[in-house]
DNA sequence: ATAATTAATAAGTATGAATTATCAAATTGA
DNA sequence: TCAATTTGATAATTCATACTTATTAATTAT
């Protein structure tokens, strides 16, 4: 009658939503079908609406089913995080602190992070994950990460950017290449050349940047090959199958045989910035924020 | 022993970290103190950590329970909310129709629809798109829309069509061709003149029901151009590249050198249709239909 | 046709959240 | 100083209900 939603809901809710069948949901869980048949029609008579069709054959999800599982995705991760940051600070630790970044993020900006953090807030752990522009977005907005290190101008509504690192572009050729840095002027000096970049899902501004810079140039490159790990690319370039444009700190912490040359003239800069929820109350995150004002 | 957190022992410990009283929690929770103890030292077994300090005569909170407390309290708030938006998308007061339309919709039904949503259920976002009538039923049958205006009188099976705007046939001619409303008793007086229609793929529905307003008066037009776009067709009758037949509500919205006979006498209309999948749950979706009917 | 799916229903069980009754410890008030 | 109160914690018991198993109706597949 006047049942109260539990999180034992949301936990089979979840279940049924990802598997859409209920028998093999229920295995997922370790109960039996028809418990779990009942727990969510409970579910449904207490919120007051219908989160699922049952079809002839075919589990669906109603528009506010849809809605519900997103929400019921954030909530549990939340939930986790909670938990984990109560043990934590039980212990008397400051909490946790998750971090994701781009990769290129790894030779500079986060490394000084956890030195400074390790210094001092020796209490703070933090758990680092290496993911692309868009999926740190998505872990920020369900709560699976509290801080990101990206190249986005724009972000949606909700979350926080600031720039923490400006980097100047970088001309990668192969080691025995004929152009060197005294002789550089202009990078339509290899107008001709194929050019090995990131990919545009990787990082979207950082592909339109480079396209801009060859454009202010007044050619469009010629793009032979596409990759995520700058170590693809550099390999790719040490292989002469093309050049690269990157930002300039990429060049330490790679042992290749290419040479770089940095493009200081070019106004383009690589941006990194940081993100997180605006209101994200994780208190080591503060702690974070704080030391990342001074690098 | 394996028990796990539930929403219970957040409200529950709520009230405690409110009151820091066990009594006077379990007299606001309506439930016996026995009760209220056994369930936050459950809690806090679970969590692995002590929330409360039961010194002599005073009960405080720790410090990982006074972080819990500002999570719990956001947690259950965002609960609330949660629920509330549940219950309004099911009821359709909340959420998003997808719709499509053929451009000679834009001049009437949709607007009215659209000014119609905003008025009654302003809370219900919609999403517009500009398709042909083949589009249409592609995107409704995979799901992207749904609901479409088309000029079409069979559509496919899982499909429901019903009309919703009647509309006459009007002759559009250069502003200066010698035939005038006055003077204009049948089609047959331009029998020998160019004609400019829709294309048979944008429309197959309104090309042929050109063709037959021809044959009613007993010629075959001679068809010299066809197009996907009224503006484009108004320009090409504009140029004296010929003249066109189509429905009469298209003679608004357009700044064009032509002018318009409307045809009232002959018995062919072109009938605008809504269509949509006859499953779709969508319950923003009723509401729109329902408000097509008072149109 | 028969067999094998599916989810929903019905009836019974057992877990564990609640209750009442009680306790020890501390505070209060003569 | 010693009852009288108050606190939260135990202990024993009750009772609600989340589960189980058994079964059914409805589809789909063979």
């Amino acid at each position: 009658m006047n049942y109260q939603i539990e999180l034992r809901h949301f936990v089979y809710f979840l279940a049924v939503a990802e598997e859409l069948h209920y028998r093999k949901a229920a295995e997922k869980l370790f109960i039996s079908q028809p418990g779990l048949s009942t727990q969510i029609k409970q579910m449904e008579e207490i919120l007051g609406t219908q989160l699922f069709v049952r079809d002839k054959k075919k589990v669906s999800l109603t528009p506010a089913g849809e809605f519900l599982k997103k929400e019921v995705e954030f909530i549990l991760n939340h939930l986790d995080q909670t938990k984990k940051q109560v043990k934590l600070i039980g212990d008397g630790q400051l909490g946790e602190v998750r971090i994701g970044f781009l990769g290129s993020a790894m030779q500079n900006v986060v490394p000084n992070l956890l030195l400074g953090l390790k210094e001092k807030y020796p209490t703070v752990h933090t758990t680092l994950e290496e993911l692309s522009n868009r999926a740190q977005i998505n872990a920020i907005l369900t709560d699976r990460l509290d801080l990101g290190f990206v190249r986005l101008s724009r972000v949606p509504k909700g979350l926080d950017v600031k720039p923490v690192f400006e980097d100047t572009f970088s001309l990668v050729l192969p080691e025995d290449h004929p152009l060197d840095a005294k002789h550089f002027k202009n990078i339509n000096q290899v107008a001709d050349e194929d050019f090995i970049l990131f990919s545009q899902d990787y990082s979207p501004m950082y592909y339109d940047t480079v396209l801009s810079i060859c454009e202010d140039s007044g050619f469009v490159p010629h793009v032979s090959h596409k990759s995520v790990h700058a170590q693809t690319i550099f390999k790719l370039v040490e292989n002469k199958l093309g050049i690269a444009i990157v930002p300039t700190t990429l060049q330490y912490g790679f042992q290749m045989k290419v040479k770089f040359i940095e493009m200081k003239k070019i106004k383009q800069r690589a941006v990194l910035s940081m993100v997180w929820k605006t209101d994200n109350r994780n208190p080591a995150l503060q702690k974070c924020m704080d030391l990342l004002q001074k690098l």
